[in-house]
DNA sequence: CGGCGCTTTCCACTCAGTGGAACCCGCCCT
DNA sequence: AGGGCGGGTTCCACTGAGTGGAAAGCGCCG
C-alpha cells in the first residue's frame, strides 16, 4: 500500500494540462490525451502529453499511436499536432455552427461599412466562445482566432453577456477576475457598474483589457424571447472605437440575425 | 465455434458507416464512433451509430456516454450530434488553417467582385478538401461546407489539381471517376483532353458534374517553384460562369494568395 | 565518455471492458 | 386493449485487452 501512496504522490499534478484525477476507463484517457492540446499548445512532444494528462509515458505511447493512425494526430518529427480528421470532424458540430453560417453575410456587411474585424460570440459556460470571425482586408496578425474563448469580464462580447444574461452568471464572473493587462478591470463594484452601463446604453467597449493597444465594442443578439443568443462586435486596433459609427451598423446586424436565427426556428443557442 | 462464425455473420458489414473490421482496441472503437458522423449524417441515433460502426449497442451506449461527458459528443433528445469540444480541438489544426486565414481577405475581394460563393481547396490525398468558404450574401442553402471532400474529376477546384498537379495524381483519379450526375464526365480520354485544355487556358470548368445546376470556375494557386498550393474557384447557380470576367480575378487573387503564402512559408515554426 | 531527457519496446498481472440477455418505454398497427 | 416492434438502458460473469514499471535505445551536450 506504501507503494501506491508513493506512486500516487510523486505522479503530483499535471504541470498545467488538464485538471482533475486519472481516469480510469480507456476512453476517457484517450480523450484526455486530445485536452492536452489547446490554442497555446498545439505542438507538444510525448513527454510534454504524458506531462500535461498525468498518464504514464508509456500509456500516452499506445493511446497516441492509436490517434495517429487514426488521422485525429498527426506526427511530424517528434511532435504531434491536431490531425485533419479531428479538424473535419469538428466542423460536422452543427450546433452554433449553423448560427456561424446565418451570420455571415450580415458580418460581412459590418465589415464593409466598418472596415473593422467583425467577431460573433456565444456563451459557452463561463467564456465567450469565438465562433466567427470576419477579418478586415489587411493581411495582419489575428488578435483572436475561430474557436478561440475569451474571458467574460475582459471582452466587450463578454460584457454583453454578463449585462444582459442571468444574474448568476455575472456574479460568477465577478467573483475572481483575472488581470490580463494594466488596463483590465477587475474591481467587482466598477465592473458591476460598467455592466449597468451597458444595460442602459445598448452596447459594451473595452479598452486594452484584454490585450494592449486592441479596443473592442460589441452589441447582444437578442432573440424575440428577450434570451441572448450571441454577441456581435468589432475590433479596432490601435485607434479607439467611435460608437457613433458603428454601434448603429452592429445593432442593425445584430436584429437581422436574430430575425434570421428566429425564422429557423430549430432550436436555441448554446447549451449551459 | 459455430456460435462465434454466426456471431460474426450476422453482424456483416456496417450499413454504411466506417468501413473495414471492427477494432479491438477500446481507443480505436471510439474513434470508430466517431468517424459514423459525417457530413450526411450529423444527427445519430445511438442504434444508427451501432449499426454503422459494427459495433454493439451496449458497447457503443457506454462509449459514446463517455464521449458526451468530455464534450465530444452532445446528446439532443434521442439522438447525437457533434459539440463543441470536437469542434474547437479541430481549429487548432493548423496544417492548412493558415492558409485559409491567410487566403481569407482576396477571397473577400473576389466576392464583391463576382457576387459568386468563393471557395479555396487544397489536395488532400484523392479529394479536393474544402479549406474556406466565403459565401455569397444572399442567405441561401449552400452545396458544400468547409471540411467536405470533392472528388478530382467532378469539381473545378480538382481538375486544376489534376491538371497542374503530378502525373500519377491524375492517372490514379482517371482510373475510376464516379458518375455523380448526367453531366460527370467519367471518359479516361475526354478527361484527359480536359485537362490539356485546363493547362492551355489556366482555368478549369465544370458544368453541372457535381451537382445538377450548379457550375464551377477554379484556377490553380501556384507558388514560386510551380507547386500547386492550393485551387480558387467560384460556384455559380443556374446561370454558366463568364470565364472573361470572373478568371482575372481569381488570377489576380490566387497570385497574392501565392505571394503572402510564401512570405509567411519563410518563417519557419509557428511560434508559441 | 558519462549523464540527461526523450522515445520505444517488453511482458506478467489484473481489472476494465465486453456483449448477450433481460428489461423498459413509446409508438404504430390491428 | 393488446401485442408486436424498434429503440434505449441496465446487469453481470468472463476474459483478454490494457496497464505501467523497467530496461533498452537514441541523440545531444558538456
Amino acid at each position: 500500500m506504501s507503494s501506491l501512496d508513493k506512486r500516487t504522490a510523486e505522479r503530483g499534478e499535471p504541470s498545467g494540462g488538464s485538471a482533475g484525477p486519472v481516469p480510469k476507463s480507456v476512453a476517457a484517457r484517450t480523450l484526455r490525451i486530445l485536452d492536452t492540446f489547446d490554442s497555446g499548445h498545439c505542438e507538444l512532444s510525448l513527454s510534454d502529453i504524458s506531462r500535461r494528462s498525468g498518464l504514464p509515458v508509456a500509456t500516452c505511447h499506445r493511446l497516441v499511436g492509436e490517434l495517429v493512425e487514426w488521422g485525429g494526430l498527426l506526427r511530424t518529427g517528434g511532435r504531434y499536432r491536431i490531425g485533419h480528421k479531428l479538424w473535419s470532424l469538428g466542423l460536422l458540430s452543427e450546433s452554433h455552427h449553423g448560427l456561424a453560417e446565418l451570420a455571415a453575410p450580415y458580418m460581412h456587411d459590418v465589415l464593409f461599412l466598418t472596415k473593422h474585424v467583425v467577431n460573433l460570440f456565444v456563451l459557452d459556460g463561463a467564456h465567450a466562445l469565438l465562433l466567427e470571425r470576419i477579418s478586415g482586408t489587411q493581411p495582419g496578425r489575428a488578435l483572436h482566432r475561430v474557436g478561440d474563448r475569451l474571458a467574460l469580464h475582459a471582452s466587450a462580447g463578454g460584457k454583453a453577456f454578463l449585462a444582459y444574461g442571468p444574474p448568476e452568471l455575472a456574479k460568477a464572473a465577478l467573483a475572481n477576475p483575472q488581470r490580463l493587462t494594466p488596463n483590465t478591470v477587475i474591481d467587482p463594484t466598477r465592473l458591476r457598474r460598467e455592466l449597468e452601463q451597458v444595460r442602459r446604453k445598448g452596447y459594451a467597449v473595452t479598452l486594452e483589457e484584454a490585450v494592449r493597444g486592441a479596443h473592442g465594442i460589441a452589441v447582444p443578439v437578442t432573440a424575440a424571447d428577450g434570451s441572448v443568443l450571441a454577441a456581435l462586435g468589432v475590433v479596432t486596433v490601435g485607434t479607439r472605437p467611435r460608437p457613433a459609427a458603428i454601434v448603429p451598423v452592429l445593432q442593425i446586424a445584430a436584429r437581422s440575425i436574430a430575425r434570421e436565427a428566429g425564422r429557423l426556428a430549430v432550436r436555441g443557442g448554446p447549451a449551459a
